[in-house]
DNA sequence: CGTGAAAAGGTTTATTC
DNA sequence: GAATAAACCTTTTCACG
C-alpha cells in the first residue's frame, strides 16, 4: 500500500528561514510580505512561495484575530476536570460530540491517568456556568467534575516557540 | 478625578452588526472587507469604520495564523495544577515572571480554591517538560505540582461564541 | 532559487448625499 | 450613517537571470 505526504502527516522539516516566517506572522498575521522579508532578511518572492507551501502542508491554519473576552462580556472562565466510570466507545463518541458542539468550550483534552478529561470553558459568569454544566451532565453519565475557576488570567498565548 | 474611556475600561457596547464582524474575523481574518460585508449584509465604509473602532477600543487585539504544533515537533502539551504555600506579594512576583518569561508557557491563570494555578505548557516531549519542571522548581519555591498529560486535543480554539 | 516588473485586487482617505 | 471614487499599497503571477 503506497503512501503520500498528507495534510494529516506529522512534522515537516523547517528551515531556520521558515521558522522565522512563521515566527513573525505568529506575532502579527497583519504584515505585508515586504515587511516580513525585510525582517527576516529576504525578500518578497521567497517570501510568498514559503508561506504558500507552509500552508499546503498545514503548518500554517486558520488566520485570526484575538478578541478580549472582558471587553465582550466572558467574565468567567473555569479549566473542568472530569473523572467517567464508562470508558466505552459509544459513551466517548456521545462525549466528544457534545464537547465540539457547545461553543463555551474552547478547549477540551482527553488526559492520562486518573482524571480523564481537561475542558477550559467561558462564559458569562458562574451562573452561565452552572447552565452549561447542568446541560453537559443532562446529556451524559458523568462520574465526577471538579471546576476550577481562574481569578486572573496571568498569561495567555498562541504562539508556540520556534 | 476624572476619568476617560481608556482601553483597559471593561464591557463595551456592541450592536448585532459589530458582533457579527467580530465573528467574521476570528472565522478567518484574511477576507476582504468586501467579503465581510457580503456575508454580513452590510458594506466596505461601516464595516471598516466599526473594525477601526473595534481595534481601538481594544476589543480586537492581536491578528495572528494558528500553527499546528505537532507538525512543528511540539508532541507533548501538560496541564500542570500548582499549589503553594507562600502567599507573600514578593513569591508572587517572581513566580508570575518566571512563568511569563517562558515561553513553553502557553496559559497561566490564578484559581480560586485548593489549587492556587493552572498552567498550560507546550513542549518537544516528555523530557523537554521536565527540563521546564526542573528549572521551574529551582527558581521558585512550589509546595505541590501535579502534571496532567493530554493524550488527545480534543478541541481548541481561540473562537469566543459571540 | 531569487529578482523585478506587471496585473489584479485590497485598503484607506476624502468627499458627497 | 452610507455610498462613491480616487490614491495608495499589497498580493499574486510571470518572465528572466
Amino acid at each position: 500500500m503506497s503512501q503520500i505526504d498528507a495534510p494529516e502527516d506529522k512534522a515537516v522539516r523547517l528551515d531556520a528561514m521558515d521558522r522565522k516566517i512563521l515566527a513573525e506572522l505568529q506575532r502579527d498575521a497583519s504584515q505585508s510580505l515586504d515587511e516580513i522579508a525585510g525582517r527576516i532578511g529576504s525578500s518578497k518572492t521567497p517570501v510568498w512561495n514559503r508561506i504558500r507551501k507552509l500552508r499546503e502542508a498545514g503548518v500554517i491554519g486558520q488566520q485570526t484575530v484575538i478578541l478580549d473576552p472582558e471587553k465582550l462580556g466572558f467574565d468567567a472562565c473555569f479549566f473542568v476536570l472530569v473523572r467517567t466510570s464508562e470508558h466505552e466507545a459509544e459513551w466517548q463518541q456521545k462525549f466528544l460530540a457534545a464537547l465540539r458542539a457547545r461553543p463555551e468550550v474552547l478547549e477540551a483534552h482527553r488526559l492520562a491517568g486518573e482524571i480523564d478529561y481537561i475542558l477550559k470553558v467561558r462564559v458569562a459568569n458562574a451562573r452561565a456556568y452552572d447552565a452549561f454544566y447542568q446541560a453537559l451532565i443532562s446529556e451524559v453519565k458523568i462520574f465526577n467534575v471538579t471546576a476550577l475557576l481562574s481569578m486572573e488570567e496571568i498569561k495567555s498565548t498562541t504562539m508556540l516557540p520556534l
